[in-house]
RNA sequence: GCUGCUGUAGCUCAGUGGUAGAGCACUCCCUUGGUAAGGGAGAGGUCCAGGGUUCGAGUCCCUGCAGCAGCACCA
């Protein structure tokens, strides 16, 4: 006698076992042609299932987010039903909703190409609109197995044999078709819908790991409706329009070139940009109470042996080695700054009075990094860290990471960004130190979190192979999330490259390491935040803040003598005297993303006026000269400049 | 690193085994104009590199390099 409680609270009491669709059924036809899937006490069911004992049913429609999961895990079998039903031989592996789609992995000796797709597409429009029943069956494990192996499906053969003993063996059929899926489906593939759309091919290790053999994988994008589908087109276009190395070649601000892979060329305005956000961090680390250092790039093997980097990382540096008559020295390009940090703070002794001691750099690394992981200038071989090591007792862990964290969120907002999450990895698997210390090192930045105040999300077994890690996660304009900053708790480094300090017992202790950058490098959030505003930045990091455009000759000296008054402000300006009309003047600095144009003309120059032009913007607005180079140039002051010299 | 795709002028891209093309950008000339493209002329090429097939290769094949997408990696 299940009474089942609805959303709503009222409970409806049967005399046996009864069904999703029968339940939906009694309370109405239209919830019946609704309903694709339901939600019982939690947990997403099918609408088949029968509910036998008392329990809270919610139903699942399609305008419910939890029917985007399903429609496109359903998609996903669509396709492979399509796939195996246009290229026999071809083997099924696994096939999940995604993020904004599905995928499916198959197993085929010919790769598959874009050009397969309107023909895969066809076919899954017809299984679509065939409108298959999911039919659930339940198999012994080893029927299944011996199944899938007659008819050649090795891959799936082998998930069955993997899953653990208690597991059931479940069996989706729709028409003809199946597969082996742990559920739940919706009523029929023609719950599917038509708003999908196949996007690309790419390998894909079978089960992730990169010693097997590499699939196909075919991805595709599923939504409720064309109109959602639609929107997400678009966004990808945006984020196509936006992409850092289109907007880097287009605003002249860097390059790079097979001479040197994975590193950067910045032109005159990129590395503008580049300065202006190195000084403003300058300015922030001041601010808080680091001291800047700089250490070598190239150092002696012997290090990189003493702080275990050799070790773990030896076929990702870049070694160098030079010879003379007397020996062979081998040295590498410093991968990270830490080591480098701990030679300056073994100078000499240290008393615990000088602790916290936060020493920072803008540590140029170099790390040699797979050719298929390079980005643009987002993930490269040669980069520039905002790096800090901050050395102190573990009861300043907790404070020191609260001073962190408001540093950060200072320096996000400031360059503009809303808001961050935070995530907390603990212990991987390949790590240093013994399990008492990790024991102790994750408590202790647990309990930072908490005396900060920092939410968290966990992040199992992505930790640094000697400490556990917070990391810092941006969302930028259009809904993509970065992770930039991060702390890490170490007491492995220390004792491995004997740090220690006096302390207020006159004994040696060994300090705490946390590791920490906002930034993370240069390279990469400049990529970032070029893509956060589209080039279009805001006139403290513009790279060419004004121009200051003529609309006849006998303007030029005019407009060269206002040039220079904003030039003398401090502003990036540059004069576009050139034989040119104004309205393709004005079209070539919009698309260069200038922030502000001033147009000056005879009357501009007989008045000793500009006409000021916003990007974007269609109106202008008419100033004196020293009135817009003042204004200009307060508003072109950094943000946290701003603030003093407002306060 | 792995799978697939791509590499032609500064950029975006055409190019059928038979003399290397376009638009934009660039230079010069005309034009002196009022807020997103004025007109004309000119210059610009190791067709990624090396090897092979062929009477003949930008085009076909092989190797390498680089880029793109994804996977794996990311101290």
């Amino acid at each position: 006698m299940p009474a089942i409680t609805l959303p709503d609270g009222t409970v409806r009491r049967y005399d046996g076992p009864v069904t999703g669709t029968a339940v939906a059924a009694s309370i109405g036809p239209g919830l019946a042609k609704a309903a694709l899937a339901m939600e019982l006490d939690g947990r997403l069911l099918d609408l088949g299932t029968e509910i036998t004992d008392d329990a809270a049913l919610r139903f699942v429609t399609r305008r419910d987010e939890a029917a985007l999961g399903m429609i496109r895990h359903d998609a996903a079998h669509v396709l492979a039903e399509a796939v195996q039903g246009l290229y026999p031989g071809t083997q099924v592996t696994i096939g999940p909703a995604i993020e904004n789609g599905f995928y499916y992995d198959f197993a085929r000796n010919e790769p598959f190409t874009p050009d397969d797709f309107p023909a895969i597409e066809a076919r899954m429009r017809e299984i679509v609109a065939a409108n298959a029943p999911f039919q659930r069956e339940e198999w012994p494990r080893e029927e299944a197995i011996a199944f899938f192996e007659a008819r050649g499906e090795r891959y799936k053969a082998e998930l069955i044999r993997d899953l653990p003993e208690s597991e059931t063996i479940s069996i989706y059929r729709q028409g003809e078709w199946l597969d082996l899926c742990r559920g739940p489906h919706m009523r029929g593939t023609g719950d599917v819908g038509t708003a999908f759309k196949l996007m690309k091919v790419a390998g894909a290790y079978w089960r992730g790991d990169h010693r097997n053999p590499m699939l196909t994988r075919i991805y595709g994008t599923a939504w409720r409706d064309a109109k959602e589908l639609d929107a997400h087109l678009h966004q990808l276009e945006e984020a196509e329009r936006r992409d850092h190395r289109r907007i880097g070649r287009e605003m002249d601000l860097f390059h790079v070139q097979e001479e040197a892979t994975g590193q950067v060329f910045w032109h005159p305005k990129g590395w503008r940009l580049y300065s202006t956000v190195q000084e403003y961090m300058r300015r922030a680390q001041n601010r808080n109470g680091y001291q800047e250092v700089r250490t070598p790039l190239l150092v002696d093997r012997a290090l990189w042996e003493a702080s275990g980097h050799w070790e773990n990382y030896r076929e990702h540096m870049f070694v160098a080695s030079v010879e003379d008559e007397q020996e062979r020295r081998v040295l590498a390009l410093k991968p990270m700054n830490c080591p480098c940090h701990v030679q300056i703070f073994r100078h000499g002794l240290r008393s615990y009075r000088e602790l916290p001691l936060r020493m920072a750099e803008f540590g140029a690394c170099h790390r040699y990094e797979p050719s298929g992981a390079l980005h643009g200038i987002m993930r490269v071989r040669g980069f520039v860290q905002d790096d800090a090591h901050i050395f102190c007792t573990e009861a300043q862990i907790a404070p020191e990471t609260a001073r962190f964290v408001a540093m950060l969120a200072e320096v996000y907002r400031d360059l503009g960004f809303d808001g961050f999450r935070v995530k907390f990895a603990d212990r991987p698997d390949n790590r240093a130190g013994d399990d008492a210390s990790w024991d102790k090192s994750e408590a202790a930045l647990v309990e930072a979190c908490r005396l900060a105040g920092v939410e968290y999300e966990l992040n199992p077994g992505e930790g640094a192979f000697y400490g556990p890690k917070l990391e810092f996660v941006l969302r930028d304009a259009i809904g993509r999330d970065w992770q930039c900053g991060t702390l890490q708790v170490d007491t492995v480094l220390p004792e491995r490259l004997d740090a220690s300090y006096v302390g207020e017992d006159s004994a040696r202790h060994r300090p705490v390491m946390l590791h920490r950058a906002i930034l993370g490098s240069f390279e990469r959030f400049l990529g970032i935040l070029i893509e956060q505003f589209a080039g279009r930045f805001p006139l403290w990091l513009a790279p060419v803040q004004v121009v200051v455009a003529t609309i006849v000759s006998d303007a030029e000296p005019y407009a060269l003598e206002v040039a220079d008054a904003l030039r003398r402000a401090g502003l990036a300006v540059q004069a576009d005297t050139a034989n040119e009309k104004i309205n393709a003047k004005i079209r070539t600095h919009s698309l260069q993303r200038v922030p502000v144009i001033l147009v000056v003309g005879r009357k501009e120059a007989e008045a000793r006026t500009v006409a000021m032009r916003r990007l974007g913007g269609a109106d202008q607005e008419l100033l004196g000269v020293q009135e817009a180079v003042a204004a200009l140039a307060l508003e072109a002051a950094a943000p946290d400049l701003r603030r003093g010299t407002a306060a």
